[in-house]
DNA sequence: GTCTATATAGCGATAGAC
DNA sequence: GTCTATCGCTATATAGAC
C-alpha cells in the first residue's frame, strides 16, 4: 500500500511534468505547477526527486520507454516499408497536439542542448533509438545509404512538426507525413 | 553623435541578445548578460527598451531583416532551381554552428510557440516571408504543390538542424543540405 | 542620457515538525 | 512518508542621483 501510493505519486508526478514541460517548456515549467497539476503537496516533490534535474531525467528516461515500445509495436508489420509509413503515419494523429505545443521529444532536446550541465545531450537517449530503428528499417530494404534516408525522414517529420507549430497549422504536419509516405514507397 | 551613440548602443543590445538567445534560449539569458556582452551598464537597458519582451521582438524584426535581405540576394540567380539550392547551400557554411545550438530562428519560433504573450506566433514573421519565397519559386517551376514543397524543404532543413544538434553532427545538416540540393533538382 | 541602488516577486531547495 | 515554513538566490523592473 505505501509503496503502491509511493509509485502512484511518482508517476503522477512524471506525467504531470511530461505535459508541462510539453506545453511550456522544461524551464518556464515551476515544480510547484508539476506538484499541483500532479496532486501531490508543493513540499513533497522533493521527497521523489532530490532536484528538478532529476525529474527532467525521470521524463527523458520516460520517453526512451515511450518510444521503445512504439517502435516494437511496428515490428509485427511484415515489410520494412510498411514499418516505417506506420511510423510516419503514427503523426497524423498526433497533427493537432503538434500544431499546439511541438513534437514533445523534439522540443525536449532543444531545449536540454542549449543549457549546460548532466542533461546536455540527453535527447540522443531517445533520438538515438528512433534513428537507429529507421536506419536499420533502410538497411533491411537494400539501401546503402540507410542512414541518410534515416536522418532525411525524421528531419521531415521533425521539421513539418516545428512548421506546424510555428503557422499553427496541423495540416502542415499531417500533408507531410502523407508525403513520406509516398517517398517511402517510391524507395521501396 | 549623441544620436549616434545610442544608436550604436541599441544595436549592440539586439546583437548580444540574438546570439545569446541562440546559444542558451530566450528564457535562459538574463538581461544583465545581454548588457554584458553588448558592453551596455545593466541598469540601461532599459533606457532602450522597456521590458525583457520588446527586446524580443526587436531581435525578432532583425531576425525579419535579415530573412528578407538574404532572400533578395539570391533572387539575382537566373532560375528558380538555382535560387533554391542557393538558400539550401547556405545551410553548409553555418552547419558547424547549428550543430552546436540549433537553428536560431528555429529555436526562437519553438521557444515563442510556448509561451504565451504577446510574442506567441510571432515566428510567422519570420517563416512566413521564407516560406512565401520558397513556394513562389515551386510555382515558378510550374509545380502546383508549390506548397507543399516549400514545406517539405523547409522541413528537411529545419528538421536536419534539429537532429545534427541533437547529435552534435555537423554532417547531419551538410549531407542533408546535399540531399535536398539534388530533389530540387529531380524537380526542375 | 547615463548609471546605481533597490524594490518586488518568484524560484529551487532545505529544515524540521508531524 | 507527509507536509509546512522558510531560507537564499536571482530575475525583472523602477526610482532617482548625476
Amino acid at each position: 500500500m505505501t509503496d503502491l501510493r509511493r509509485a502512484g505519486k511518482r508517476e503522477r508526478l512524471i506525467a504531470a511534468a511530461r505535459t508541462l514541460f510539453h506545453e511550456q517548456g522544461v524551464h518556464v515549467t515551476t515544480l510547484a505547477e508539476v506538484a499541483q497539476r500532479g496532486d501531490v503537496p508543493v513540499g513533497n516533490v522533493y521527497y521523489y526527486f532530490k532536484t528538478k534535474e532529476e525529474l527532467v531525467r525521470a521524463v527523458v528516461d520516460e520517453y526512451v520507454g515511450q518510444a521503445e515500445a512504439l517502435l516494437a509495436g511496428f515490428d509485427t508489420l511484415r515489410t520494412p516499408a510498411a514499418r516505417l509509413k506506420g511510423l510516419t503515419r503514427g503523426w497524423l494523429d498526433v497533427a493537432d497536439t503538434v500544431a499546439d505545443h511541438g513534437c514533445p521529444v523534439g522540443g525536449l532536446c532543444a531545449e536540454l542542448n542549449r543549457c549546460d550541465g548532466a542533461l546536455r545531450g540527453a535527447g540522443v537517449e531517445i533520438f538515438g533509438r528512433i534513428s537507429a530503428w529507421v536506419e536499420a528499417q533502410f538497411r533491411q530494404l537494400g539501401r546503402r545509404d540507410a542512414r541518410d534516408l534515416a536522418m532525411a525522414l525524421l528531419s521531415g517529420i521533425q521539421g513539418s512538426a516545428l512548421l506546424a507549430n510555428t503557422f499553427s497549422d496541423a495540416t502542415i504536419m499531417s500533408r507531410q507525413a502523407r508525403y513520406l509516405e509516398r517517398w517511402i514507397d517510391s524507395l521501396a
